[in-house]
RNA sequence: CGGGGUGUAGCUCAGCCUGGUAGAGCACUACGUUCGGGACGUAGGAGUCGCAGGUUCAAAUCCUGUCACCCCGACCA
């Protein structure tokens, strides 16, 4: 492509409402432009991005034995009410009225119409496993869309469905699709991991994501540094301490702690450590009475894990300010185990702690010196909190770190949730009904584009994986408008690489060297050839990988073939 | 949904408090100079000041309403 028959502008300013990079540097590079909240109109150059990562994202699937096909955006919502998740789905899922007042939503997913065409179309086992997935818009209503293509409301899945005559069927396709995914992530030059999950609202009995890494990903990770052990936070487990809990050797002592706000600022008021301390959280039981939970001062409650205790409220609700007061007789930030009468959870970390610091559960007092059993009764004992970096890792080989990513796909054992639900049935060896088995498993295209330039830029602009880059050669002729040599030169380099199959993208615009330097470093393409009047002297080109900090010399003669052994090369 | 903020040229913003001819930089058009890291000069095109009411001789500016967008929202328990 020549760059004067491109007529998108590149911004030299920074975008207001831009907040991540990724979502700036898009629109700065001229691939997106936002339409109305969460929906963007991907041009040329982004599409190019977009449709090479499904290009890598059809070829893995089909390698895996999945069958493409094209399921409708637009849903009839009897089978959102059949499949129950017409009144379980939230305002998220868009939903509105046809001519004839039927009930329509804009689907966020399809397992109910993927259930439904397997249920009229799959009869037998023989038939199983079968795998069919698409690559398709969807719709979610989010309600804050964000980050540009990161979080937008409609956007690009690639979303398969598998179906199975029993779980070990199942558990072979499930551990297909890992390897595809494995494989996807692999090709597209990202730097990843695959995590254990929360499998959450959809269910089930087994579930992976697939992170891209970045430093400004929403989702902590934790990861073994002795094992192949990682999961999401949400997930990982805190083991209990090794050690046992020592042996009282403090009285429990009243103290006056007036305007002391954080546990940062208990931790100094007292000159303790904050390891020292214990924070309380109220939440809500099943019935509503309040629950105290106890975690290490320095230590974070984990909703996810708090909400799949026995007889709380789940997912796991905050107490009132109110109801809190109700209770204890004392503001939030003054509440401890002591004297109340409720029940008590603590954090493994916390259950073998002792002489610790907690809230008086009097308004501006704490308690020193606080031990269990004497007291205040022995708490029930639970893993409530996040593991932190240097937890050991739950599988019992070496110690946790973090890191953070963004979650770009997720691979889920569905189990029979839909198939039971929408009589998704075939017949066995018997000639018996059996309800099929699915798995699901998508991946976000459009965030995976975002994603990859969120872990891939610097200070100049998007530093593409190669096998996704929009072009895999920048031609930077300079002095282009007066130069018949250079024009020469560079249009025969370009003619040339084109025929050798090589994607290029030809700086023909009468611009000065500054602009258009610094238009293909925002652009990100891996590979840049300067020609030069000045090189052209001395037979040479000038080469720069979009990684490297040098230029290269490159002899004009044989630059097509130098240049084509190059691509590919990681930088 | 609650709280905060912002809507003025394609983009980034000033002007609003204190009402009186709608501005700057970038981008765009033309011409000239310039040409290896986001040049410069001259001339130009471009905005119903988000929208609707109201106050006023006069509204981008003050008032009311409305819409859109952005940010924050239970780790201080």
């Amino acid at each position: 492509m020549r760059l004067t028959d491109y007529p998108i502008q590149n911004l030299k300013e920074e975008p207001a409402d831009a907040e991540v990079v990724s979502h700036r540097l898009m629109l700065r590079a001229g691939l997106i432009r936002r339409l109305a909240g969460g929906l963007y109109t991907w041009l040329p150059m982004g599409l190019r991005v977009l449709r090479k990562v499904e290009r890598i994202i059809r070829e893995e699937m089909d390698r895996a034995g999945a069958l493409e096909v094209s399921m409708p955006v637009a849903q009839p919502g009897e089978l959102w009410v059949e499949s129950g998740r017409w009144d379980q789905f939230g305002p998220e899922l868009l939903r509105f009225k046809d001519r004839h007042d039927r009930d329509m939503v804009l689907g966020p997913t399809h397992e109910e119409v993927v259930t439904d065409l397997a249920r009229r179309e799959l009869k037998s086992y023989r038939q199983l496993p079968v795998n069919f997935y698409q690559v398709q818009t969807k719709f979610r209503d989010e309600i804050r869309p964000r980050f540009g293509v990161m979080r937008a409301r409609e956007f690009l899945m690639k979303d398969a469905y598998s179906f199975h005559a029993d779980e070990a069927s199942l558990d072979e396709g499930y551990r297909k699709m890992y390897v595809a995914y494995d494989r996807i992530f692999t090709r597209l030059g990202l730097r990843f991991r695959a995590v254990q999950a929360d499998p959450g609202a959809i269910g089930g009995t087994g579930s992976q994501e697939f992170h891209v890494l970045a430093d400004s990903g929403e989702d902590a990770i934790a990861y073994s540094d002795g094992s192949d052990y990682a999961a999401n936070v949400e997930m990982a487990e805190a083991l209990a301490p090794a050690a046992p809990r020592p042996a009282p050797s403090q009285a429990a002592t009243r103290v006056h702690t007036p305007r002391v706000k954080t546990i940062a600022e208990l931790a100094a008021f007292l000159s303790v450590p904050v390891e020292r301390t214990v924070k309380a959280f109220v939440v809500e039981s099943h019935d509503g009475a309040p629950v105290l939970l106890l975690v290490r001062g320095d230590h974070e409650v984990n909703l996810v894990k708090v909400g799949k205790l026995a007889g709380l409220a789940s997912p796991a609700r905050m107490a009132t300010p109110a109801a809190i007061r109700a209770a204890f007789g004392a503001d939030p930030g003054s509440l401890g185990p002591v004297g109340f009468s409720g029940r008590v959870i603590a954090d493994r970390t916390v259950a073998a702690m002792a002489d610790f610091v907690t809230g008086a559960n009097e308004t501006d007092w704490h308690l020193t010196g606080v031990n269990f059993g004497r007291d205040c009764p022995e708490p029930e004992v639970a893993d409530l909190r996040n593991v932190v970096a240097g937890d050991p890792s739950p599988d019992g080989h070496g110690t946790l770190g973090i890191a953070r990513g963004i979650e770009v796909g997720h691979i889920f054992k569905l189990g029979s949730k839909y198939s039971e639900a929408m009589g998704a049935t075939v017949l066995d060896e018997q000639g018996k009904s059996i309800v099929m088995r699915m798995g699901c498993y998508g991946i976000g295209v459009t965030r995976v584009v975002a994603a990859a330039v969120e872990q891939n830029n610097d200070e100049r602009g998007i530093v593409w994986p190669e096998p996704i880059a929009p072009f895999q050669v920048v031609l930077v002729p300079l002095n282009w408008a007066k130069s018949a040599r250079v024009r020469e030169a560079a249009e025969a380099l370009y003619r040339d690489l084109a025929t050798a199959g090589v994607e290029v993208l030809l700086d023909d615009r009468d611009a000065r060297p500054g602009v258009k330097f610094a238009d293909a470093e925002l652009f990100g393409i891996p590979h840049r050839v300067v020609i030069a009047e000045r090189g052209l002297d001395a037979g040479k080109l000038e080469y720069r990988h979009r990684r490297a900090a040098d230029n290269e010399e490159l002899p004009l003669e044989g630059a097509v073939d130098a240049l084509r052994a190059r691509l590919g090369v990681p930088g």
